[in-house]
DNA sequence: CTTGGCACTCCGGGCGAACGAGTGCCAGAA
DNA sequence: TTCTGGCACTCGTTCGCCCGGAGTGCCAAG
């Protein structure tokens, strides 16, 4: 089972497979790859692959195609990460540096991913949850109406608007904001939401009303998980390049519209690894064609969000996982950056 | 050539066609519907509209089908818009009154523009440039840090953060908000990027750098006319329905990709018309397979921005048109709410 | 102007044969 | 023990062919 040239069929089985889509066979496996033995050989370790469940053959007189568990060998023993190309560390780089504010950091990771890889790519949202309050405005916009914007450690900004029952004045207003500020600032979002639920008892009572309105709605803002199911898809083109249709590419066009699909695919292990999902070992059975590379990214090993691509089992995993990585990086640093 | 029942034959074919995706031939055309005559009958009047050009067919002894000339008849004479069902506006009522902010608006409305026409639906954001300016935040992270937060009539909320050379005080930032808001509060954005530029000269000299590097970065802001592009796109899944693979799919999922593409599809023709581009009629060749049933909208015939449809040419005109209509009205009538 | 009849066209499906890629196995060589 | 060349076999794919059926255009009669 320990075999050195049983891997090396293995690789080359995998890599002929994912060039051409189409099943190997002994004698184009010899050709193409400099493996120094006959086809005859090449077919007993093929059979001896076979029966431990690496490969398998479509049907009697077929090519051989890596199953699931050969591709999870392939990744795990027998890939090495292709690098970079310097164009490609550049793109990144200048692309990533341009950007001016966190929903073009996202746009623009989602485009270069699925660019650079020629797959689908899924970009999650600085997660709300993690994030700490960097700072929160009031501003009137009439005397009843206030916009409250929450600024966030990741440069993610959200915006609510509140009706109040009875008007407020500014110097009323601008003394909330000191509060309210005073109590989150600095402090991560779910015990910012906390420390503001006791804040309204302690203001003037006139304000009471208007305060409690303002607070309540803010830390709603705070709490809404559904923010933090917020992604970013592109290189949905890319789709059109699968072989069938109806099992890989309808499933994943439906699976790219429900956003909380998409999270449980990019996986919230909540750790930075780099993973890797093929074809089965993920959460949904329809998807049964289709592997994902994705990894956590946040400044420091704090995971902020996950990022990766999706497409068929049959994809270049090295050049992919590659890819994600250094977008992942990149990413962090920027996210870093504006936060210093 | 003014032939009412030739034009209830072309009527016939067009939903017939529509609803079976095959070429339809004389005789299932009188069983289907109760035209009241013979096949025969019918025969002579679909030879006399192919002549005309409204219909073809694919080969001799096939049914016909409508050509793009023949759709832009039915569009234009035939067909009366489908009226939404209640359940179908209690469905947009309630999605779109449910919705926090503008980002919500607009991603609720193309999921709901996709479920209810079964097709691609394209939202364009709120154009920036017709907008007016509602407020301007200058928030100081650091003392060297500011985060601008430009807040349009529409709820679009802009962000740019801005580092200076030279600390700056609050209390001289508060001077500086002020004096920007009162520039550039309600005035269309064009004009207020102008009105901006001269307001570094008026104040204290110590100011002069941060004020000529902030209200820099604002204008920027506001004549970037790449935020002008954003669109938000759904229901890409309904494209596994499309027949044709490669003349119909690919071309669209490209183009999807593509958000200036996009922009042109919907037309920024600035009106608030309903317009429908059939197969040929629009701007790209290769999208010769694929109709847009589009509309702008925003409050009282001011035309902030433009939603849609896109399709196969062979689509329901009618009920898109109706749900583009309906769907673009509800956004209109929010947008105005918040705005009031 | 409409209708029924009729000959004609041509697409699509079904069938069978030839083809060829690929295999498994076996006997002999290293 | 391991590798190799040879060989018979399997089976999916492709091509040619035929045939049925849907649909048409035309014509003569109502």
């Amino acid at each position: 089972m320990v075999d050195d040239r049983k891997l090396d069929v293995l690789r080359a089985i995998v890599e002929d497979y994912v060039a051409t889509e189409e099943p190997v066979g002994s004698k184009a496996l010899v050709e193409r790859h400099g493996l120094g033995v006959s086809p005859a050989t090449v077919r007993n370790d093929m059979a001896a692959l076979e029966d431990e469940g690496y490969i398998h053959q479509p049907h009697t007189s077929a090519g051989r195609v890596p199953t699931d568990k050969g591709y999870r060998l392939f990744v795990d023993k027998l890939a090495t990460l292709k690098p970079m190309s310097a164009a490609e560390r550049r793109a990144i780089a200048t692309l990533l540096d341009g950007a001016v504010d966190l929903d073009d950091v996202v746009q623009k990771s989602v485009r270069l991913l699925s660019q650079l890889t020629r797959q689908v790519a899924i970009v999650q949202y600085p997660s709300l949850s993690r994030s700490t309050v960097r700072h929160i405005e009031l501003v009137s916009l009439t005397p009843t109406r206030v916009m409250l914007i929450l600024i966030l450690s990741t440069g993610r900004v959200e915006q609510r608007l509140v009706e109040l029952d009875a008007p407020v004045v500014d110097s009323d207003l601008a003394e909330l904001r000191v509060a309210v500020n005073q109590a989150s600032v600095g402090v991560q979002i779910a015990a910012a939401a906390v420390a503001l639920c006791d804040l309204p008892d302690g203001v003037r009572p006139e304000q009471v009303d208007s305060a409690r309105a303002i607070v309540g709605v803010l830390t709603e803002a705070m709490s809404d998980h559904r923010s933090d199911e917020r992604v970013a898809v592109g290189g949905t083109a890319n789709l059109a390049r699968y072989g069938d249709f109806d099992t890989a590419v309808r499933p994943l066009l439906e699976a790219l519209e429900e956003h909380v699909v998409l999270l449980k695919l990019l996986g919230e292990s909540g750790t930075d690894a780099l993973t890797v999902r093929i074809g089965h070992e993920g959460p949904y059975s329809e998807l049964a064609a289709t592997s994902v590379v994705a990894t956590g990214y946040g400044p420091q090993e704090f995971h902020l969000g996950s990022l990766g691509v999706v497409g068929p089992t049959r994809m270049d995993y090295p050049g992919s996982m590659a890819a994600v990585r250094a977008v992942a990086r990149y990413v962090s640093r920027i996210l870093d950056e504006g936060n210093q």
